[in-house]
DNA sequence: ATCTAAGCGAGACGGTACGTCCTGTCTTGAG
DNA sequence: CTCAAGACAGGACGTACCGTCTCGCTTAGAT
């Protein structure tokens, strides 16, 4: 049972200051981020933010997972398009809203950080990286994918190399996408090879 | 031709600088890092440091082309088995050492400005991506890998599951490496499959 | 009224800065105070000393006017008398401990800011020449001094020899002072006279 | 003899140096001036102006002995007269052109460190003063002064109240000019009245 | 015709201080 | 107990000057 004594939070001290982070991580960036600058755009003091939230690292990690939008897994009955579709919305509500960057920064920042690393698997990543698990579970039952797949892997491969073209060639393009796709695809269907 | 008016500069001084920036990543990360630290342990003054480096980004990023290895490119006359010796070598250089997080920041702070992503490429990435460049390309031309296969396509194909697994996973074993590395081994060599 | 609101300053942190700025400036005069020096002997941080003073020159009078002793005016019942005893005294307060330069720096420095001037005025300098027209006013009173004299008139002509003799000759003896002051019981007492 | 060995030095270093001393302290006063800045404005570098000054001290009082004109000791024929004209003469040179402050700062700055006070009095001072004791050595001869009347006390008498009234006011008029020189005429031609 | 000394521009260097910003904590008064 | 307000210790920021130094080059008188 919570403690009900005292004077209750404001209902809408919270999304002010969620709302302020975002903004601020979109024009400054994850190390442009300050609760000092955040406190005084969300019209809050500073010991008000720290009531809420530890550090500036679960901060953006909140302010995230409320403002990043969570897509719903496409369904063509077709999974290679699936994992196409899946891609390119990924590459728009990351790349193209300038939040990739930002959504690294507090990734590096987590590494070897379990209280960090911790709520970031679960508030943030989790519930998107779903989609991918659901796409690959339908393919498997639809038989486009081997038995055998397993989503986790299949996540690395469609994600690792979208990831890391963005990340070592500062932008990508949409043919970039369907080529990493592409990839993708073979690498989760073609037969295991031996090395002769 | 170099300017040689003035005083020169202390041999000493740059290493000197560079080094304590290097302890410094290892020990506090990226974010952790600060000129005023990086003076102090260089028993240097902090105008010094400005004086040859604009900014604690471009700092890092000569500490870390200077400290981390170029592993030389394995040959053993077998493609598969240079990529998995490769792989290896990058997650024991990075992950094992803890400059993963490090470097994945310094790529965040990055990307969308120019002034940082050049020399960051230039100076860390290029070099040490030549390896898996030269494998490639020695795969080609052995005839382990289909003639049109493109270098950048395969980087990112090798590396961006790896680098993604450990982002999200946290951490990465040997066998890890192993699966990621034969799948991407199987996106450089299936056949293209249309979906029909 | 004042705001009550927000954690109340330290009541020893004022004090305690306006004794370190004291301590400098007598070590080491307006020109080698500085207000890290100042924090560092306060036992503050320098955040804490600007959020009081917004510079040194604010300090230093602040400090300066709690510091240097007001002087009762003298009454012994014969005006005369009582203006040697009020020049000993300012010349025993400022020239004997050192303090006269930095107060004359203090009022170089002020000249034509009027953000500075105006606190010098009415803190440092208006509580101690009060002492002056204290005197004065009593000796036209008393018959001593003519009617119409003018109490800026009489500091300008009693203050002024002195300060200049002790900023040209570097020092000034007992003897000085009693000739000065004499000078300028004449120029109080003397009649008008023609050019002629 | 001096050793005329060596690479002579360039003759207009010296003046440049000395014109853009003289521009910044009338730019920024004596607490605004930076060897920096005036090594910068001379077209010079700081190790040149260090060759000749050895601090700003030494430089601003040679820059202002060059700077500052000194006035022919007026010669009317009345005594009065002509310390009338040196008084509007000096509050002209220096209230009015806004050295008076840098002058002041420049003297409290020499109290009490002789390597200063010494070339100021010999370089700045006493050929200014140079003016008053000609008047009053000529109206001693001529009778309108007493033979007994030492320059010395007749500077402190004339100058001291002028300063002081400057210091103190931040300004002075014409007609304070004229009150404050009369009463120094009071003070210099009445007898001596004692108290009794 | 060299040699040698100094002047000078250039710029690095160790240092000190500047004034600002942010951190995370604490202390008050009011709701 | 929340909240606004704001003080506080602490730490770092990036900049400005300080006075010194070490160079390479230049300019001259002394040899």
């Amino acid at each position: 049972m919570v403690d009900r004594r005292g004077r209750p939070r404001r209902a809408e001290t919270g999304p002010a200051i969620l709302d302020a982070a975002m903004e601020l991580l979109r024009e400054a960036g994850y190390g442009g981020l300050s609760i000092e600058a955040v406190a005084v755009r969300a019209g809050v003091t500073r010991p008000t933010v720290y009531r809420r939230w530890p550090d500036k690292a679960h901060l953006a990690i909140d302010a995230l997972s409320r403002a990043v939008p969570i897509a719903a897994a496409p369904d063509t009955g077709d999974t290679r398009t699936d994992l196409h579709l899946l891609a390119h919305g990924l590459v728009d509500r990351l790349v193209r809203t300038g939040l990739a960057p930002v959504i690294l920064a507090l990734h590096a920042d987590s590494i070897g950080r379990e209280e960090l690393a911790g709520p970031l698997r679960e508030l943030y990543l989790r519930p998107r990286l779903g989609t991918i698990t659901d796409v690959v579970t339908r393919g498997i039952a639809r038989g486009d994918l081997p038995p055998g797949t397993s989503p986790a892997t299949a996540r690395d491969l469609l994600a690792g190399p979208l990831v890391y073209r963005g990340l070592v060639a500062g932008d990508i393009t949409d043919a970039d996408v369907d080529e990493l796709v592409d990839a993708a695809w073979r690498a989760l269907t073609a037969p295991a090879s031996g090395t002769g």
